[in-house]
DNA sequence: TGTACATCAGTGAACGCGCGTTCACTGATGTAC
DNA sequence: TGTACATCAGTGAACGCGCGTTCACTGATGTAC
């Protein structure tokens, strides 16, 4: 009954990796990256402290990796969305996209939504500039729809911010909705398609060429 | 020489009451609400670490003192915006008036951002509070508009949901841009300006009564 | 106004605890021959 | 395939430090008479 086991010494590695990271997601929900002890992480981890120091030098290098790790998350959503992209229902589409990530990546959106404003200086950089690059990417997939033509580059970028900003707040909401309510969720659901309906109608009624 | 100084004692304690206050807020921007420390409160005052329990049962509670002295400070921006209301130039008057207050009380904006996400659970749900009444507030305001006759509470609620979360992130934004940089300033305040006339122009052409 | 006592903001010593980091180490896995 | 050595993920003891909290205290301010 001897078996095999073909578990090479860097595949352990990451695995131990990959633990420090779930674990540094889950525990940091309650005190934030700041407020983490990387004691308490290798003890999660169920290995010694100092053995921390073979995968990070710090709990802010861990940090980073955590903003990779999540912002992956996002960008398979991003993909989501332009591949049901529908103009008909490109908004009830969007918000329901939002709504199924959040849920399923609950971890990396808080996480992401906490560092933004409060984590330490380089970890907020870090998320800065992905939420900055997932702008630009958004206003280039709305670019491609023919109203937009007339549009200038600076009004696209203007509009992906306040998208992005509705959608930022958006999720925030459902993940303070207690997880064990969907009839919070659907509110916040349908309050955020409205508003993007608002936001939508705004920018078909929207000249580009305006006095300022 | 003898000068008669009529300090009573409990005007000295409410002056080292306030004194706490002015440091946490100050300290607090480095690491967070729950990353500060009875003691280094207490050095910055001068106090000795004990003392600090003369005024405050613990950090958290001096969080929760914290966030009623920041939203005074946003009560008092929106009487400001109520005085200025002029249909005409609403748009950029409200930002500007934001501007200037976020500028003005740049450690209460600071605090609320970061803890309205990342705080201590009590302190973020008396964030949260705070934020709802005063949307509340400015959906009555809104409300009084002879061409909101027509919208739903409901509507006015998502309406003011949504101009609050642009308000949030315009204050986040100029917080972000480094104090020394107006020009950066700037850039955002004509972001923002343009994103509540986008808004308004969707409101404009909402009907309330629609399909769902 | 003067005295005797009460109040209480702030003091200072002491405690046990979890923290990040150092260091020399162990022993399983990997590699060169 | 077998052996001898190198690598390196994880160990365990030790360190000095800042933390929150307790406790008995001090002495200026406040109050009752």
């Amino acid at each position: 009954m001897q078996e095999q086991r073909a578990v090479t010494r860097s595949e352990r590695k990451e695995a131990t990796r990959q633990a420090i990271l779930d674990a540094a997601l889950v525990l940091s929900a309650d005190t934030g990256l700041g407020g983490l002890s990387l004691r308490s992480v290798a003890k999660a981890v169920g290995i010694v402290p100092t053995a921390f120091y073979r995968h990070f030098a710090s709990i802010e290098e861990l940090g980073i990796a955590l903003v990779d790790e999540a912002f992956a998350s996002l960008r398979k959503m991003l993909r989501d969305l332009r591949r049901d992209m529908d103009v008909q229902r490109v908004i009830d589409d969007s918000v329901a996209i939002l709504a199924r990530n959040v849920r399923e990546r609950r971890g990396h959106f808080m996480f992401i939504a906490r560092e933004r404003v409060g984590g330490l200086p380089a970890v907020r950089e870090a998320i800065r500039q992905e939420l900055a690059l997932f702008e630009r990417e958004l206003a280039t997939d709305v670019a491609r729809l023919p109203e937009m033509q007339p549009w200038t580059t600076e009004d696209l970028r203007v509009l992906a911010n306040l998208i992005v900003g509705a959608m930022v707040e958006t999720a925030e909401a459902i993940m303070t909705a207690p997880p064990g309510r969907p009839d919070i969720e659907r509110e916040v659901v349908r309050t955020a398609e409205r508003q993007l309906r608002m936001v939508v109608i705004g920018a078909a009624n929207w000249q580009s060429s305006r006095d300022d």
